[in-house]
DNA sequence: CCAGTATATTCGCATACCCGAATATACAAA
DNA sequence: TTTGTATATTCGGGTATGCGAATATACTGG
């Protein structure tokens, strides 16, 4: 495996992946893909407070999936690439057929 | 944002997302992608110790986005799902043009 | 059934991350 | 410039997760 590789997929992990570690975080993306919003809409939301908003929106703001801007006295934070969903929605199918699979296997045939 | 949406996505990122929460596992699936491999191979592959390799195979397999099949005195490891990779490939574009965006920023135009 | 190898697990330890109340900062509006 | 509100940061503390050497287990093949 070479090594320009190794470091494009480091990189992929620490710019995008780790945003995606946290389930608060993909709930703030969906959020975001449905509109724009402020810190505290998005805190109401998904009724959690506004620090802990905050915080996981200046992770997605520093990997560059969000961002954030201000209109009057508010923040408008929105998604910068709407195909993180698209990705998102991709892993999701891929969670249900795998359910399926899962399935298949309690019903029969091979080992896990 | 309703209950049983959350309640996916908490899933998803369990399930999935978490998977992808380390860029050895990354790593990992891009090498199953191109080939079934077993442990051994995969460790020398990626130059890491086997203990390292079988820990990570380990939580893929019970994320069953991988499975193993023995044939002889090997395991060897597949992709469930092809898809994961379509998906990685897609958030790797993504990764590619934010580059590009954060580019735009430094050339210029508005602040983040 | 035994020997040998592939694979899995355990261990102690270190690092990284999350939470949410409290506090600080930044900015708009007047 | 002052005030009020939106937003960001800090804090202590808990939990999760990573590592890799060493060890245990599992299974094949003879």
């Amino acid at each position: 495996m070479s090594d320009s590789f190794r470091e494009e997929i480091t990189e992929l992990h620490a710019e995008i992946c780790s945003g995606l570690a946290d389930p608060t975080r993909i709930l703030l993306l969906y959020a975001l893909a449905e509109t724009p919003r402020n810190v505290n809409e998005l805190a109401e939301y998904l009724s959690m407070p506004q620090s802990t908003t905050s915080r996981h929106l200046k992770l997605l703001r520093q990997q560059s999936l969000v961002v954030g801007e201000r209109e009057g006295l508010y923040i408008y934070y929105r998604l910068v690439d709407e195909r993180i969903i698209e990705a998102l929605d991709l892993l999701r199918k891929i969670l249900n057929d795998r359910l399926t699979y899962r399935a298949s296997l309690i019903n029969g045939q091979r080992s896990s």
